[in-house]
DNA sequence: GGTAGTCTTGCAACCGGTTGCAAACTAGAT
DNA sequence: ATCTAGTTTGCAACCGGTTGCAAGACTACC
């Protein structure tokens, strides 16, 4: 059925090795060859099986891209960034979704059997361990969107939570706020712990202001607003520091639902500009991730690791930006 | 590096085809040597290399995942569907973003390197060509949410698009609306043609309705809210049927902007019933396309086509459903 | 103990490529 | 015409597995 090196070599007149090294970049073949081999893979359609040749080069040209996010809507777009990326360098991504799991085995294994050149995992949630399991079966791997670290054990990058925490806070000073709170995700996710530091850090330098913390169950729509559908039931602060923009839409429905308008009654603050947080009836203002910048990062370093080796592990954080929309009161 | 057959079979005093034998299901060996090569196998920690076997099998256990809808957050769903019911039969999403090509050419090159046993095309903007062309090449195909036909040429998984735009009708009609109108999607998606269609013709049944059609740049927020504000300049419907929720989505936001309200001025029913159109400051009445059965099917008979080669090209249509929520008047 | 039938096993060839090596060829210099 | 250096080429071994085949081991039965 398929066509395969031998009859491509039959029909041209050559050996096997001849038609193996036209396609190969940088392979010694006279011009002459190159031509009758080229005209007879044509008229074959011939063209190389990329598995068979990784048995002998070793590389496949996959790249493992495990994930856990398939609620929120961000990762529709870290998807589509990572796979045009990918594409773009020749590279393919095989996906994995690890919902369910808890345990980082199944996937080594499996990425394993593949042999994929690289490992990227993307997810905010999963703990660092996950990342290093792929690291200690001897993948290269990058964790993104990943925690931040002074001495990483695998090269992560991401945003400085820990920054966007302080950068929120300085939103909500400079529009003199004076009870605001922070309502996280999950209580284990590092990038809210992160965030959560950040943010508090920041308010210790202004004691005036009265500060409160809460956490939602999950980083999804429904758990933001039910978290703040709690707060509502007691006295809620004046501006909510919300740790993903997920929450954020999920808090916005319960303040409305309550009868409370936003800006007015209750201000809102979110963090990661997914394009939803841009639509005119949501118009969420927000931190801003460089998604683009991330993405392009994580791929490059994966890269660089399956062609060099892993160096020393490495942390790229990109800084984000407050992106202004209608969801917090005019400074006055 | 890496463990192969042949340590495994040194190390447990056996011929490599033992041991190959040993994680072959339905292969002959004794209870012993498969004692000996697994206690062999464990202790190096060895797993069989799966491109190494696919190519004398000739399975790689890949499926090419194709989709070009990566703006639309009802394909986040789809994603963690696909990739969730491939993992559990035991194969793996080779994903491929075609956002920007307008020729399966590369891509067919690309999944045939890769040997994949079969073909997912996601997709209900992609012309059926794009699945005709992974047929051509010889492999497997199944279109999800393709267009239904009565001689498709290739297995199509889907819902039956003029229904729903019946029962769209149904809808409206039953709300005693006087002026109804269809907002499309691009004018070239299958889909729209045959929403548009069975909207129409179940209204012709009602010539007493005042019926328009018009259709938005693009399957997207921007493109909707686009159209509904262009057609606010003029006289409006009462209700509109768009084509789907993230248009609807984006109408709605921009009767909104123009300070009319829903369903009090103009009502709105989507098609899709994204997660997003459940929020509860969203709250879109739309209809449900069955994702998990769609895609429980397209894997289903993806798979079966590799097993059991492609018999009659086949479609199978879901029935949808109308979710109500509170953008249509209630009935009267 | 002998024999037929069934299981198990290793050999060797093969899947579709790549690559080190040495032979064959080419071109240039003398 | 001869020699040298550099190219091009095919052979054969290899990547990590699978599998048809025939020989060897085992079981059961007479």
């Amino acid at each position: 059925m398929a066509v395969t090196l031998k009859d491509v070599a039959a029909r041209a007149g050559v050996s096997r090795s001849a038609v193996s090294r036209t396609f190969t970049e940088g392979a010694s073949v006279s011009v002459k060859t190159r031509a009758k081999v080229k005209q007879a893979a044509d008229e074959l359609g011939y063209h190389p099986n990329a598995l068979a040749s990784s048995l002998t080069t070793g590389r496949t040209k996959l790249i493992g891209l495990v994930s856990n996010n398939f609620h929120n809507p961000i990762f529709l777009e870290v998807f589509d960034l990572f796979t045009r990326g990918l594409q773009e360098r020749g590279l393919r991504p095989l996906l994995v979704n690890l919902s369910d799991e808890t345990d980082p085995a199944a996937s080594v294994r499996m990425l394993r059997q593949y042999s994929v050149d690289g490992v990227i995992v993307a997810s905010s949630t999963l703990p660092p361990s996950f990342a290093e399991a792929f690291k200690n079966a001897g993948m290269p791997v990058v964790h993104s969107f990943g925690r931040h670290s002074r001495t990483p054990d695998v090269h992560v990058v991401g945003i400085d939570n820990a920054a966007c925490g302080r950068m929120a806070a300085d939103e909500l000073i400079r529009r003199s706020y004076n009870r605001v709170a922070f309502l996280g995700g999950p209580e284990g996710a590092t990038s809210t712990q992160d965030r959560a530091r950040g943010f508090l850090d920041r308010l210790q330098d202004h004691p005036e202001i009265e500060v409160g913390v809460s956490y939602a169950s999950a980083y999804s729509f429904e758990a933001g607003r039910a978290e703040m559908a709690r707060l509502l039931r007691a006295v809620p602060a004046e501006a909510y520091f919300c740790g993903d923009d997920v929450l954020s839409v999920g808090a916005l429905s319960a303040v409305q639902e309550a009868g409370l308008s936003v800006p007015g009654d209750i201000g809102l603050i979110g963090l990661n500009d997914m394009e939803i947080s841009g639509w005119q009836n949501i118009d969420l203002t927000t931190i801003r991730q460089p998604l683009a910048a991330i993405i392009g990062a994580s791929i490059d370093l994966v890269v660089t690791t399956v062609e060099q080796g892993m160096g020393a592990p490495e942390a790229r954080l990109f800084p984000c930006e407050v992106i202004e929309r209608g969801t917090l009161r005019p400074i006055s």
